[in-house]
DNA sequence: AATGAATGAGATTTCATTCAT
DNA sequence: CATGAATGAAATCTCATTCAT
């Protein structure tokens, strides 16, 4: 009865477009929305499609994770490589798309073991690369950030862009200019250090 | 299906019952297994019964957020209170439970508007009770913290706690044990310098 | 939009509403066709409400299973007890609805393990008691099916009436006739040489 | 998604590969395992394949059933043409393998119509075989299994070996023994009365 | 001749929710 | 006040089958 329209695509667009779907249905309503029922419609397809692509719930979640950490990876590269590696970071952290997303991977990994591991792997991953460059800057300093060690400094702006993205999605506010004021002239006390 | 025994409690001891049912299974499943039906089961009564007690299930969470933010209330105060108030603070921030229990909700908060408000509500209200404290601490030192408000210090400690418990959660620990180390010493020259 | 007619029945009614349209389903198109879906449809009820009475498909199976070999149990009493035991026995075996849905079962063995376990306990129940009736002529004979043990003539009775029902049901004849006639003379001489 | 290696194949090649992973599939898991995709998985090839080559899956199973039966046809007449007819054909009889696949396709007919056609079309031609052989000597004899016809005891034998092979496949064995040492001792006392 | 892409239908199961008693 | 009975909707996944290339 309806119009069987066959569309015939690469599998690689295909792909992209069910990865897309799940990634806007994440970001919009949250990973309880990314149902392969829910991301066939976005994406404009049947569902048994997307089990052709992607077998498991759990595959499409690992794969859309892929695809995020590997993006994001690229991104912080960039940034460590910039004149300005610090702001660059700070910049990179509290980009609200790209940590929002990250953080709702967190909560999803609470619910799926899989994720889990995924997600283990690539923070460990991210966070010795800001070390890396972190490093750099406070053994120059000697004071500032004194005491902690590059690892603990990732680890607590990681903490800071995380928690802005989840109060103001919430609509909490307060606090906030302060905390990122504060950062920001903490990052650069380092930088000028140097 | 089952005996019809009917038993008789205290609405006050039923509704209990299936709140405590409803945050165990939030801490130990996450939220996305606080369904009516899961909750009954844990808390050996009738889904129809949850219903009665609570329309939906967005009462429910809204009613068990309150429960818990109200016995939070109540810690925070005592702490806020103790002879040391800063490492009490601390204390506070990094009790696993709660603090687990509290990030749940702040996922769940993404995927329900009504939870959103009340959170909002709660944390506006807990950050301004601990920045009074914090402030007088501040005041004395002028240097440490330098910088930063009551209010955007209550939210660094708070961002810091979160995802301490966040990501243990999914197994990472990388710079968890200096990030600590830091926030303590650096509660420790506040205190001190008063 | 629909008429929505809450039927309110009697657990016993419902759960009997169910199991009589998974017999007639499993009779009338096999074990194959035994889906909670088609089940609920044939009833005239929701296949929620089936998942309601029986958790899984298997439950429903067993559930069915155990209805029809308690009757079965109860009839093969009846026919032992009988004037003419043996005529009664060989009645009961080749009783078509009957053993047609034996046969089904025992197909169906093949594919769920639960079945299996009840299908081998109920069948083991069946020959003892049938082998005992069966002794008492045996041993008056003395000639006949000499050499054949009373568990051994169970089986064989057993063997050809369900190869009879099954071949019946696919279109083949050939020889049934015979093959029953040789049985009831066999039977025949049996008895009167008690 | 694989790599596109086009495998050239010969067709008969191909629908062997298709039939036998079929009919392992059915030995292995039962016919409710024979689903097309299930087949092109066990034979490596993609069910598109399975599809070029079989219409429907009828065809498939019915393609099956007439390989299997032509198959058997050749060992039945082997059987009556052995030194021994009536043991080897007991032997053939019982042959575990054979019937069991002869038992599956026995259930399948009831809910393919197909099949049905098929099956009863080779067993009434095996019947009528055997009867030949087993009329020598049943005649000869005159005692023994008196009174049943050639194509009555070959129903019978037929019989006593699907339920042997039937209920071994549930585990059930209660008689098994006996009789199978009773046909046995009739099979040689009409093969010495001759 | 062969196959990857695509789909509608249907299977099992869980959920929140609504009634009737 | 409490609950068993009932349901529609949706989740995950499998299947047979059809195309377009």
């Amino acid at each position: 009865m309806k119009s069987t329209k066959r569309v015939r695509r690469e599998p690689a667009e295909a792909k992209s477009l069910i990865l897309g779907a799940a990634e806007k249905l994440m970001l919009d309503e949250g990973y309880g929305a990314v149902s392969v029922r829910a991301v066939a419609k976005v994406a404009g397809l049947s569902s048994a499609l997307v089990h052709y692509y992607f077998e498991t719930t759990d595959d499409l979640l690992v794969m859309l994770y892929r695809r995020t950490s590997d993006r994001d990876m690229e991104y912080l590269k960039d940034a460590l490589s910039a004149d300005d590696p610090l702001m660059a970071l700070w910049s990179y952290q509290t980009d609200a798309a790209r940590t929002a997303l990250g953080v709702e991977f967190l909560a999803l990994a609470n619910h799926r073991k899989v994720i889990r591991t995924e997600i283990s792997r690539h923070a460990q991953r991210a966070r010795r690369l800001q070390a890396k460059t972190l490093a750099r800057f406070l053994d120059a300093a000697g004071a500032g950030v004194k005491g902690c060690s590059p690892e603990g400094t990732s680890m607590l702006l990681t903490s800071v862009s995380r928690n802005l993205i989840m109060e103001t999605a919430v609509g909490i506010s307060l606090g906030h200019a302060d905390a990122r004021a504060y950062i920001i002239q903490e990052l650069g006390k380092l930088r000028s250090q140097r």
